[in-house]
DNA sequence: GAGCGCATGTAAAGGGTTACATGATTCT
DNA sequence: AGAATCATGTAACCCTTTACATGCGCTC
């Protein structure tokens, strides 16, 4: 249960209402962890029962905007330090990489170039973001210092999945004259990966 | 729904039962998109009545091996081809890094040296699985030749990380002595991230 | 024959997405 | 006045994990 210790880590930037978490994970935090806005109210109210945080405003459109308590706090930072890092990951175009096998030459060519200009396009943005930080455009402080590394993970994730792409592309299996005539379902049995 | 595609595309190489297809997904496959044993037994029923799959051989211990049908092969390779890929991310250990700045600075410098040691060590593992299909130690089709692809995905994602781990313990980040004394639960409202 | 690993399942709970619904405020 | 956007929620469904259960076959 992820997503409660990331609502934390969000509020503890300061106060904010359901909407304004869920349009931070449509745009940045989301692209590591998704969710969505059902999610993020229930959690809330959850959160807010176990007084890890509480109301801290009422606005207009009967918005209504938490702050973090001392106990929220203090539940963030016990996940972060003590609870152990989950590195199980789920990303549906390293699922399919397995079945690249499965299809058509020039149909694969064509998707692993799709996928090259999506991650560069992607971590070219993501540079961007990063320069300005850079410059100072967000402030200075150990907060905006620290996300940096944030976004410095995701930068270079993107680039190694785009040069994965461009690499795959050069590929001797690209260039397969004899697909279709060999072993698709076939009696197969080889040993395993790690 | 990726686990059924991943079910089908295992079952492409060859019949094999749902323990079969379990212990694949606890090793190799298993680190981009993990299912555990009762969601395969149930997939596999599913893909049956659906007619993807059918009962290939009966074993030992009431194992039940199944073999794709043609309506199955047809079936991955039109999610292959044809459905868009999700590029939706799960990873922990990058939602974590947005808080970053909740953390004691020697804790996280400690944090980040066990990441790096555990990317560096599934990298080396990798490599050297992808070395012995290099000298063909796990034959030269086509399915084998592809597949060295989606180990040279992993490899790539796990070595970018371990660098993005090293790069982040040299941070100015680790080395703050104002640590406590700043900022945190502010008043905070800067933009956002794209 | 005791114990281990193989092999399959069920049940319950939790996490997450999609569709539907609705009212309030602001903008044009 | 009408449209767009803000803002929150419910209900249904699907996906995923965890815990429990059970029997068979092999090995020592």
């Amino acid at each position: 249960m992820s997503l409660r210790h990331g609502l934390l880590g969000l509020l503890a930037e300061g106060p904010a209402s359901g909407y304004d978490l869920a349009r931070r994970f449509q745009e940045g935090i989301g692209s590591v962890w998704p969710a969505q806005h059902p999610q993020i109210y229930s959690e809330l109210n959850r959160l807010s029962k176990a007084g890890l945080i509480e109301v801290d405003s009422h606005g207009p459109r009967r918005r209504t905007a938490y702050r973090i308590t001392d106990a929220g706090l203090a539940e963030v930072r016990r996940w972060l330090s003590e609870d152990e890092v989950d590195h199980s990951v789920r990303m549906e175009i390293l699922l399919r990489s397995f079945f690249f096998w499965l299809m058509d030459p020039d149909d694969l060519k064509s998707r692993l170039a799709e996928e090259q200009k999506y991650f560069e396009q992607f971590a070219s943005t993501l540079r961007a973001y990063a320069g300005a930080k850079d410059r100072g455009e967000w402030g200075t402080s150990r907060r905006t210092r620290a996300q940096r590394i944030a976004v410095e993970a995701a930068i270079r994730m993107n680039e190694a999945l785009a040069d994965w792409a461009r690499w795959a592309q050069e590929s001797d299996v690209m260039t397969d004259e004899n697909f279709g005539k060999g072993e698709p379902a076939a009696t197969g049995s080889e040993p395993e990966a790690p």
